[in-house]
DNA sequence: CTTGGTGCAAATCTTTTGCACGCCT
DNA sequence: AGGCGTGCAAAAGATTTGCACCAAG
C-alpha cells in the first residue's frame, strides 16, 4: 500500500477528512530521519506553520507520528504503523540518528516486566545515545 | 555522600563555582517524579528563571541532569550518578511515572547491539506508555 | 581583588488561538 | 449546503540574552 492511501486510510478511519496540507505534513515526514518541528515546517511549502502544528497535533493522537527527544529538542518521525517499529542510535556529536530494527529480546523483556508491574504496556521508546563511527575517528585524531 | 556534598564535588572537579541558586535548583531536583521547566522553576522559590535555565544547562552538560520526553513535554531529573540508573514507566491518563530499576538483561543486551552496530555508546534511555492499575480500573468503569 | 553568576528586563523563538473564508464530503 | 480546516495575524508561553551589580574563591 502506498504511504499517501495508508495515510488516507487511516484519515477515514476516525472520521477526519482528507485535505492538502495533511498529505503535505504526512509527506514530508516520509525518509530516514526523525524531523525537528523547524524543519518540517520548512519542508512543508505553501502549509501555514500554524497548520503543521495542527497536523501534527491530529497524526499524534491518531497514532501516526510520534515524537521522541534526541539531545535538546524532540523529533517527529511517521510512527510504527507507517514505519517498522524500531528504535535510534543517536550521535552526540553530528546528530545523525541510525536505525535499529526492534528485535525480539527487549520486546518480550519488556512485556515480562509490565506484567510484573501490574502496568498495561501501550508503546516504548528506546533511545541510545553515544558515537558514530565516523565521529569516533574524529575524536581519536583530537586528542593531542 | 549527602546529595549536596555530591553536586559540589562534581562542581569543583569541573571547576565551575558552587552558588546557592545552584544548589537550590539541585535541591529541587531530588525525589522521585521527574519535573518539568515549569515545576521546577515554581520550586525554585527566590532563584530567577533565567538562572534555573542556566543552571540546568549547566548541570545537563556535565552529566547532572538528563531530560526525558515523557509524552508531549520534556521532564527533567538527576541523572545515573546522582541516583540509580533506572528506566520509568509513565501513565498515559494519570501522568504518573513509576519507576523501573535497571536489570541486566536490557544492558547487556545493549551492550551487544551497540558492537555490532561500531556505536560507542554512552548512554540510553527507555520509556514505557501505557495505563497503571487504577487508571486501568478507572478505564473499565467508563465502559457503558 | 577580579572573575563569574545572578536578577531584571527585553529580545527571540515556539506554540496556540480567534476569526473570516474556502474546500471536502 | 454545511461543517471542518486553513491562512493570517495576534496572543501566549517558553527560552535566551545584555547589562549592571553582587558574591565566591
Amino acid at each position: 500500500m502506498p504511504p499517501l492511501t495508508a495515510l488516507e486510510s487511516a484519515l477515514r478511519a476516525h472520521g477526519q477528512n482528507i485535505t492538502a496540507a495533511r498529505r503535505t505534513v504526512f509527506t514530508a515526514l516520509q525518509g530516514e530521519e526523525p524531523l525537528s518541528m523547524h524543519d518540517l515546517i520548512d519542508r512543508c511549502d505553501g502549509v501555514d506553520r500554524a497548520s503543521v502544528y495542527r497536523a501534527v497535533a491530529l497524526f499524534e493522537q491518531l497514532g501516526i507520528v510520534q515524537r521522541l527527544q534526541t539531545g535538546w529538542k524532540y523529533r517527529l518521525e511517521l510512527s510504527d504503523e507507517f514505519h517498522e517499529h524500531h528504535h535510534h542510535a543517536t550521535c552526540m556529536l553530528c546528530g545523525q540518528s541510525q536505525v535499529i530494527v526492534e528485535d525480539t529480546v527487549v520486546e518480550q523483556h519488556l512485556r515480562r516486566l509490565a506484567k510484573e508491574l501490574g502496568f498495561q504496556l501501550e508503546k516504548h521508546q528506546l533511545e541510545l545515545q553515544g558515537y558514530c563511527t565516523k565521529c569516533q575517528d574524529l575524536l581519536k585524531d583530537f586528542k593531542d
